[in-house]
DNA sequence: CGATCGCGAGAACGCTCGTTCTCGCCACAG
DNA sequence: CTGTGGCGAGAACGAGCGTTCTCGCGATCG
């Protein structure tokens, strides 16, 4: 029988592997340091993630599902479909401002492991293809127009560009602006036809 | 007396280097892996650039003003203000077919190496802003009323978030799609006042 | 009550990598 | 012709890291 039940540990691991992952990439953060970070020994990780690689997606993969629960949380609270597209580019300047921010954890961890892990590869690209699809939900809601399919993964589309090139840009320049230049653009997008 | 010139051997190193980094990442990628790639003895690397964090920045300040160097090339051949803007996302169209694209270095060398390293972070912040003051000059040109600085600057942040965004979309999903879907973006504020 | 199993703590192993050192060689100065 | 200084090739060193192994202890089961 294990100290603490192995739901509890597999968290703690994932928490502390979160925080120092995101903070300072995957390569620079030692198992050791994930070890001492969680409380959780060595040999327990080896059991909950058979290896480093298997963590690491553990971790793109965890977040991914509470990056987009936090955001639509928080844009499916507005009453109006316009007001929750736009309610969008408010989260991210919110998400911006926390000191912790550095960036999109998923394209960190592509420009780092690049294409020699094909698991984080495929985590990314689903990560954005959820995150596009959600964009095409609210899209779709925003104009009778746009409930055609085709129409509204096109503005969605534009939206997901805005959103991922403001991620970078706040990352780079440390402010959280370009979520607001982002909000203006979506907005002249969202009154085109 | 070397057997190569200085020049000749900092240019072969630092196309070794920007191969190498630029396809997988600089923290996989050896500086014995260098040496045997550009054929530059180690000794004389180390006399060239006195740490791998050295070769690193001139790699992105190379590639920054070669980078640009590229793309305005491109652009400013185009007769009309407007098309000068298009054909931004033009370039980026070919560029993102090309087989070795992986994004955009300078991000990718941020999330990798985070703020471990100053001088990294300063060489990709300068890309940015070169860039930035790039699409301005561009802006500026396109219509009367944007001859007034903050117009132009702020046409200009929302095109700098189209083109990142799209980059790193691009990279992502392994399509050139995404420039097409920035330039009907970049058509449609534009067309703004 | 004694044997056994699973666990935590951490040492150990094998490998990689940034950086430096050694050594033999060639070109040139005196 | 001989001494010297810089060079290339590659060995060497020291640190870090992913992964596994050892050991001692405490609980569990017959």
């Amino acid at each position: 029988m294990a100290t603490v039940d192995p739901d509890t540990a597999r968290t703690a691991a994932l928490d502390a592997a979160e925080s120092l992952f995101y903070a300072r990439g995957v390569q620079s953060v030692g198992m050791d340091e994930i070890r001492s970070a969680s409380g959780i020994p060595l040999k327990r990780l080896y059991q909950l993630f058979p290896s480093k690689t298997d963590l690491v997606e553990a971790y793109l993969r965890r977040r991914d599902t509470s990056w987009l629960l936090s955001l639509s949380r928080y844009a499916d609270a507005r009453p109006d479909p316009r007001g929750r597209v736009l309610a969008v580019f408010d989260w991210l300047e919110g998400w911006f401002a926390e000191p912790e921010f550095r960036g999109c954890a998923f394209v960190n961890a592509f420009g780092e492991l690049g294409a020699s892990s094909p698991g984080v590869v495929e985590a990314v690209a689903d990560h954005k293809a959820a995150f596009h699809r959600y964009l095409a939900e609210l899209a779709r809601q925003t104009t009778p127009a746009r409930a055609d399919a085709a129409r509204a993964d096109r503005l969605a589309a534009q939206l997901a560009l805005l959103t991922e090139g403001a991620i970078t840009t706040a990352a780079i320049t440390g402010t959280s602006e370009p979520a607001r230049q982002a909000q203006a653009a979506a907005r002249a997008l969202l009154s085109m036809p």
